[in-house]
DNA sequence: TTGATTTATTTAAATTTTTCGATGTGTTTA
DNA sequence: TAAACACATCGAAAAATTTAAATAAATCAA
C-alpha cells in the first residue's frame, strides 16, 4: 500500500528558486506576456506579442528567454516560429512555496 | 440573502500590483526575512534579523520597507522596537493572481 | 539559390536596485 | 538630563536589469 511515513514536507522550491521565479515575474511586460499566453486558446507565437507589447523584438525575445530559462514558460520550435505555453507545474510549485510562508 | 448576480470575477491584484509584489519577493534577503517572520511564533523584531541576515542595519531596514510598502508585511511600533508580521490577505490575493494565469 | 520572415545574440547605454556609512529621530534606562 | 538603544533616512557607490540597434541564424517561399 506504500504507506510509509513521509519525510517532513519540503517544498520543491527553495529560496534561490523562488527568487528566480519572483524576478521573472517582476516586470510588467513579462506579466503581460503571461496573460497573453493564457488568453490564447492555442499557444502563442512570439510574433503575436509584437502587436500587443510596445517593445522592440529583441526586448521581447529577451523577456521570453527569462521566462523560459526558469521553465515557467515552455518554448517549442515550429518551423520558423516558436510556440510558447505556460508550465503549470512550475507555477504551482511557486505557489506552494508562497503558501509555506503563511503561518501553520 | 444577498444572492445577487456577481460581476465577472476580477482579481484584486492587477498587473501593476502583481509587479510590485513580485519585485518585493525578488530578493533572497527579503525572502529570508519572510521565512523568519513565519518561523517566529510571535512576531519578529527588526533587531532579531540582524543576527540572521548578513547585512548592515540600514539595508535590512530598507528591505523591510519594501515589504511593508506593499503591505505584504505589517509593521507595528512597540516602544523602540518594531514588530513585523505577515499580511496573509496580500499574499492570498497575489496567489489568486498567479492562479488566474493558468488556463481555465 | 535568393529574398523574405521569424527569432536569437551581441553590445552598449540608460535606468533601477542594492548596499552601507553617516546621521537623524524617537524611546528607554541610568 | 545624559547615554544607550532601535530603527529610519540620506547620499553615494556598486551591481543588476532593461532596452534597442546591429547583426546573426534558421526556415520558408519563389
Amino acid at each position: 500500500m506504500n504507506s510509509v511515513a513521509l519525510p517532513a514536507k519540503q517544498t520543491s522550491v527553495n529560496i534561490k528558486k523562488a527568487e528566480k521565479i519572483s524576478k521573472a515575474l517582476a516586470d510588467p511586460n513579462r506579466l503581460q506576456i503571461l496573460k497573453e499566453i493564457r488568453k490564447k486558446e492555442e499557444c502563442l507565437y512570439c510574433s503575436d506579442l509584437q502587436d500587443m507589447i510596445d517593445l522592440a523584438q529583441p526586448s521581447i525575445s529577451h523577456h521570453l528567454k527569462q521566462l523560459t530559462d526558469i521553465e515557467l514558460v515552455v518554448a517549442e520550435k515550429e518551423g520558423r516560429n516558436v510556440k510558447y505555453s505556460l508550465n503549470n507545474k512550475v507555477l504551482d510549485d511557486y505557489i506552494g512555496f508562497l503558501e509555506s510562508l503563511k503561518k501553520a
